[in-house]
This record gives structure tokens, C-alpha cells and sequence, in this order.
DNA sequence: AAATATACTACTAATTTAATAGGAATTAAA
DNA sequence: TTTAATTCCTATTAAATTAGTAGTATATTT
């Protein structure tokens, strides 16, 4: 499980990312208005995003966050990594918390670890390919099937 | 990440699976110390594998666990679910410790639930074809590979 | 009987994560 | 130039989860 710290995080960026377009920024209340997320754990995040790098923010009255890439090539795993969230289910075959398995003898010769590192890049594959603009795509399609399913 | 718990279930079971054919049984402090797992937690570990029916046990002298299933049969999906460890990266894609996703309206709509059940649906394929067989199988083949390189 | 196991339950300790508090610094507009 | 709105920053608290331990009952073999 990811951190609710890295969900938040990417349903703010993929705020930001729809009025990136617009040039617009938008403030910390109006996104956790917006996205149902405690506004003072929101602005933590953000600010650790700001530091990674990851957005730009203007302070001030009238000032506010918003992104400094283009949508599309912000991707989800390095969302999560920028938010401290583990992608891996083991510790010994995670990238960014990598841990020594005190337990196993030698890590080259244990299967498990072996097999963890295949979940590991199935996963990441997934998750370094979708941006938020595929974000913002899938939802558009997702309401199209609905609205067709009404029918 | 998974929890230490499903960790030292899978190790636990894979030490009982090399035994299978002689049918013999390991007592809790010879997996304990094989395997580097603190004994008293292991305990609860075996004994919750067993209410799960995933192993068999012998009380008193000469007593101990075994496998009632072919380590053909015992993914590592299975184990990991019957020690209480969830697979997928959200609560809102989790087939056992599902919860809604109370800051997204609708869960049809929703792009990270869509991505997220993709992530999950790789993981579970790759973690429920791997039998404990198949985890001994693998260790075979990193041992010769590693003598190779030594050559 | 003694020795060696598992069965069971409850408890404690340690760690991590989520969320909040509160004020300093900055900017725009009244 | 004052006021209001906002980000910046750090510390702290609260809540939840997980890891690990303790102790005793029960069963089995020798
Ligand atoms: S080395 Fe990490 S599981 Fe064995
Ligand atoms: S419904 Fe779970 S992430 Fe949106």
C-alpha cells in the first residue's frame, strides 16, 4: 500500500494538470476543497513536491501552486517516489527504501527475492508509463462508458 | 510493502516444502532457527496458517507443522492473503482489505482506480503462478548461475 | 512422571503515518 | 500603508498498525 500522503499528492497534481492550459495556479484550499483532502496535510505535500521540484508556487494574496512540466510528462511512480511512497512489497527489492533482508543468507540465491523483483518492475512499468494527462484521458473515458451504459 | 508476517510465512513454508516428499514434520523452533525468524512470533504465524488450513500440525513430543497441500499447489497469493498482507497499492483495488475511497466521488470514474486495478491485476498474476515449488525451483537455478560466475 | 511440543490469548513495545498547530514571510489590492 | 490572502516552515500530537513477547494450558512420547 502507498501512502495516503502519495494519493493525495497525485489527486493535486491531476488538479493542477487540468487548468495547466490556462496558465493558471491554483490555491491550497480551493485543491483540498476540490479533492476532499485536510487542507494543512495538503499543504505539507505540496510543499514537499515544491522542494522535489515537482511544482511551482507563488506566494502572496492571489498566489498558489501549479505545475512546472507539462502534464504529460509527470508520471505516477515518480509522484510516488517524491512523496516517500514504497512502489516495492519487499524492502530488499525496493529502489528508493532499500533494506537488506537480515534474514536471508545471500539475496543473489534467494528465490523470493527473486520473484519480488519481477512484481517490482511489472508494477513500476505500469506506473512510470501513465501520466497525468492519461490520468485525465482515462477519466474522460471511463465517463463516456458509463454514459453509455445508461442508455 | 507486505508485512514481516507474510514474509516469514513464506520463508516458514518453503522450509516445510523441501520436506514434503519424506513426509516429515519441522518443529517450530527448527524453522525458527533455520530460517532467522524471532520463534515466539513465528508461533502465531504457524497457527494462523493452520486455522487457514494451510498447514497441518502434531501436538506434544516429536510434534511439529507440515504442508497438507504439494508445494505445487500453494502460491505465494495465497500465502500472503492468509497472514493479512494486502497486494494491491490502494484500499479501493484490494480484493480482501478493500475500503471506499471517501475523497473520490465515484469509483467507476476515477482514473487512479483504473490504473491502480491494472497494477494490482499484474502483481496477483505474477504472485499466484509462483507455487512454493516453483520458489525452491528458482533457487536451484540463481545457485548454478552464481557457481558459473564464480568460474 | 518428565520432557518436549503445539494451542491460545493477551499484552507490550516500537514504529510509522496522518493530521494539526501556529506563526513568519510575502504579495496584491483596497 | 494597512489589510487580507496566501505560501513557508517546523514542531508537535494523535492514531493506527505491526512486531514481538509472555505465560499458561493442553497434548504426546518416552
Ligand atoms: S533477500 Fe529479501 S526476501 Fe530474501
Ligand atoms: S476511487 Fe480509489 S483512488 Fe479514486
Amino acid at each position: 500500500m502507498i501512502p495516503k500522503r502519495s494519493k493525495y499528492a497525485i489527486q493535486a497534481l491531476k488538479c493542477l494538470a487540468k487548468v495547466y492550459r490556462e496558465k493558471k495556479h491554483l490555491s491550497i484550499a480551493t485543491i483540498a476543497e476540490e479533492e476532499n483532502i485536510p487542507r494543512k496535510f495538503l499543504e505539507t505535500i505540496l510543499l514537499q513536491l515544491r522542494n522535489g521540484g515537482m511544482v511551482g508556487s507563488k506566494m502572496g494574496a492571489t498566489g498558489g501552486y501549479f505545475l512546472v512540466k507539462h502534464p504529460d510528462e509527470i508520471v505516477l511512480s515518480s509522484i510516488i517516489r517524491a512523496t516517500g511512497g514504497p512502489i516495492a512489497l519487499l524492502p530488499c527489492v525496493s529502489l528508493n527504501f532499500y533494506e537488506e533482508c537480515t534474514e536471508c543468507p545471500h539475496e543473489e540465491l534467494c528465490g523470493l527475492h527473486d520473484v519480488m523483483l519481477e512484481v517490482r518492475e511489472a508494477s513500476i512499468h505500469i506506473l512510470s508509463k501513465t501520466s497525468l494527462a492519461d490520468l485525465i484521458l482515462r477519466e474522460k473515458k471511463l465517463l463516456r462508458k458509463s454514459e453509455n451504459k445508461r442508455k
